[in-house]
DNA sequence: CCAAAAACGGTAGTGTCATCACCGTTTTGA
DNA sequence: TCAAAACGGTGATGACACTACCGTTTTTGG
């Protein structure tokens, strides 16, 4: 029988991502893990009984940063055509809002570990989608839920929004294909 | 009137460079500067001397590693017509050897400098099919040479090379537009 | 309300790494 | 040959991730 979680521990851990979060954003993942602490509020003992390793931190970030995208694919998957709703779904994740695709970006290229971790969260994000989409015979033969989890990813590392915005297009385009085309 | 470069500098920095390329293949970016300097059987003095900073040499060995592909972009862009050309600049910027890919990913994404710095060589690679693509009316609209830059350094982020390949071949469809289309 | 458990937070320390500062020795171009 | 240019070893500095203690505070279950 295992006590439930303490309050201040909980609030805590929050914390420390919501700080972690803001400084990666203004700062990059090489800030000092003292200095996320202290924005945090809570002594540097703290952050490390939450998170043994930075690469912890990053991970949970990860997390927080992918949840609001997650609920709004879920809800772009409701009540429309399996297109549609790929369309929506790949183009939402790949556009979160500007500063979070950077700072989601630099934590997806910031280790080995981190970099696995941000695949599977974005593969569970379009993974419904994608898989709509194939049985409505609509996406280009070859491709499963992680590629195009691995194309998110790519779009994420674009250098300019500009760019980013075109790949997106041209991706879209060479992966739904026309209606009544062969499916292998 | 400056002297001509002593030999042994241009030795010495060569050796760093070979050394560098091989220590981040094996072991990534976070290899420390002296096992590189032990590596080229130089002190880390002259690596100093040569390199006031890691970003630097991280920029040369790119430098190093962009030139075969150059040699063979150029070699691809002659006698042939200008989609088949572009196809083959941009699949091959793409598939430097496998290990070649990840090392070029891993350092591109080192450092605001050496992304940059990563993006300026594609560039240089992939430009001239680019604008020659263009000119023969094939290219999709609104596409420039820093975008397909761009796309290709995405595509050195894939996280296999199979979601690589795969992401080539939609990006390539997306961006030769069909013989008589229209031309903003 | 009241302990015991669980968290907290400060301080000091370790190991690694980039980068600098000297400085005597070797190599090289003119 | 000889001075300029490079070299290379050594020690120092400052960040930073991560650990070890340990006394203090918060929380929870009874």
């Amino acid at each position: 029988m295992t006590r439930a979680p303490r309050r201040d521990q909980l609030r805590n851990r929050q914390r420390l991502i919501t700080a972690a979060r803001e400084a990666f954003t203004e700062q990059g993942p090489d800030i000092a893990l003292e200095e996320i602490a202290r924005r945090a509020g809570v002594g540097t003992t703290t952050l490390y009984r939450h998170f043994p390793e930075k690469e912890g931190l990053i991970e949970a970030v990860l997390d927080d940063l992918t949840a609001a995208v997650k609920d709004s694919a879920a809800r772009a998957m409701e009540g429309t055509d399996p297109v549609s709703a790929f369309r929506a779904v790949f183009t939402q994740s790949c556009d979160m809002s500007e500063q979070e695709t950077a700072t989601f970006a630099q934590l997806a290229g910031a280790g080995h570990r981190a970099d696995q971790h941000a695949q599977r969260l974005i593969t569970s994000v379009v993974g419904p989608a994608t898989d709509r989409l194939r049985t409505a015979g609509r996406l280009r033969a070859g491709i499963t839920a992680e590629d195009i989890a691995s194309f998110v990813r790519m779009t994420l590392t674009a250098d300019s929004d500009d760019a980013r915005e075109k790949a997106i297009h041209v991706m879209l385009d060479g992966l739904v294909t026309p209606e009544g085309a062969a499916v292998p």
